[in-house]
DNA sequence: TATGAATGAGGATTCATTCAT
DNA sequence: TATGAATGAATCCTCATTCAT
């Protein structure tokens, strides 16, 4: 007896609810999403129990996908200064090439729908760059920011990057740089 | 001219606004919005001819709030750094003491309620901190950025302090610090 | 004292009710009315205190006018036939030439809106055809039809004859002619 | 395939309206109506998206029910007048017998609410009277008249007549037939 | 499990009427 | 009397969720 609810059906939808909420905001029907997966109205409701499940679960799927992007290849032995940019190049290229997902994980993060407990399994796993800025610190490279300080750091000035990136792509590398040195800078030392 | 349309009565729809929003998100009932203003549902429509007017009309006077905040007892004649400083605080204050009204501005960025035009007012009136980015390259205190995009480094870095302050009180004024400090390094030379 | 409510305001309000109803229904809000009338949406209700009773006003306005139009320079003298084709005459002119009275009397006439005492009044007075009818029994020019049903007759074929004249103003002369063609044999011997 | 759209209810929705409208105009909620139908408010828009379209539907079906009231039992091989006959005593039957269906039609056709394409499609299939007519004049039967405006005129006189029904059914068959009377000499011969 | 019709609470907006000025 | 802001009931329609098929 494999499992009966097809994984295909249950991605078909978070992903149509990527692209509806994206450009019609939290409050876009579930009926649209459901038709936009190609599913019934009601399958949605058997994939998702409610839209606010939908939704929370949509949240930790779209931050597992940009924490596997981050880490993907990590050089895991290269130096601080070229771990921390290969995790800031792979942020900015995931959000700029990916703007419906940021656009609808921006929503969810400001919204009032997601659980304490969901808000917090997101934040979770962004614990290697807290050991880089650790690490960081002994070296006497960084200047001694709380971990979590300088990774919210990280996080708010990639978001600055891709929306500069987004609005004008020509001078994408130059972002993508000028951005990095502001971050080397502002946690460095 | 009978009744004169009360400006009191403005004032107080859009102070509900910014209470029922910060908690109930933008899908808060209007209804609800006047009640808390203490007028008759109808009353709200003679001030705002529609919801997305209330949005857009409340997002641009939050907006105006926190530039004059920032630029209330500007010290024109400060060195740079303290100028710059002096803007961090104001901003960083007013985000901590005024939760609400940050997080009704951080939905209405985010939503797909504001007119093109509207986010383009909002936006205006930054020019002040551009001008001293300008002042600071000229001046060999800065590294060369695009002023916007210095701009945007200090809305963002501000609004981590914030997060960070709101959720832990007591090292607020570590926070702040600490903030400048990533700012001015992450933007200066 | 003279009249202080001005009959020229009355009659502004009644004029603006025939345009507006004419192209947007009975349910056209009486602010719409009091706007194009050029007065305060209050002062309506100085002049009708109800929309009601300003459209039952505004009925038994329209139908007087109508029978002061049919009646105008009535040939009191003349042949009946030639007293009728006056009537006639005066009647699908009438409705020709005031397609936004005709219109809103239309609307009245089916809803159900006007009091019964004020259809009642709105039907005296054509009390001046029914006579012609039984004059023409009476010297055998006429088949025997109640008298009021000959005179609905009449409108009737008015109203239809006026139709097709709207619709088809280059024919006007011909159906004006064939419709009173059509009634003599109608109701005439 | 989920449970169909049942006919049935969708027929139950539209005969709602007519008592509905009938006695409370067009302005009647749609809530009435879906409870009249024994449905929920809702459902009526699962049936009918707009208001504007129950309307327009409930117009097309009044009328094709009229159109086949009087064509039942049609003697196509009768004499000209039989015929005509027919169709007369078959209008004004499907009047008297449907007053409150008549009253909604009244007030739709009056009324802003039907679309262009609406009325046109209403007015199709009167083309057999008109048919007859032309066969009429070939006959030397009927005087000529547009075969359009002796249908129309057929239809206003049998209106005329329903209403005097309406008023003394005593007299009914009396009206029946001098309405008849009326018509053949106003357009025949 | 999949479907989509059925449900009815809720929401933005309208509008006749009232009332302070 | 004239004005137009204030009122809140009423209206059309939406939508998450349920349930018959």
């Amino acid at each position: 007896m494999a499992r009966p609810k097809s994984e295909e059906k249950r991605d078909a939808i978070l992903a149509a609810a990527v692209q509806i909420i994206a450009d019609q905001g939290l409050g876009a029907p579930t009926a649209r999403i459901a038709g936009l997966a190609g599913v019934a109205e009601g399958t949605l409701f058997t994939y998702f129990a409610t839209k606010d499940l939908l939704l929370n679960q949509l949240y930790l799927g779209l931050k597992a996908e940009l924490r596997q992007a981050m880490m993907a290849t990590y050089p895991a032995d290269a130096p601080l200064r070229d771990r921390l940019r290969h995790i800031w190049d792979r942020y900015v290229d995931w959000g700029v090439h990916n703007p419906a997902k940021r656009r609808t994980l921006a929503q969810l993060i400001v919204s009032d729908r997601l659980a304490t407990e969901t808000r917090a399994l997101g934040s979770e796993g962004f614990a290697r760059i807290e050991d880089m800025v650790r690490e960081g610190v002994a070296q006497d490279l960084m200047r001694e920011h709380p971990p979590d300080f300088a990774a919210a750091i990280l996080a708010s000035l990639a978001e600055t990057t891709i929306d500069f990136i987004l609005r004008r792509p020509d001078s994408a590398e130059n972002y993508r740089a000028a951005g990095f040195d502001a971050l080397w800078h502002a946690i460095g030392r």
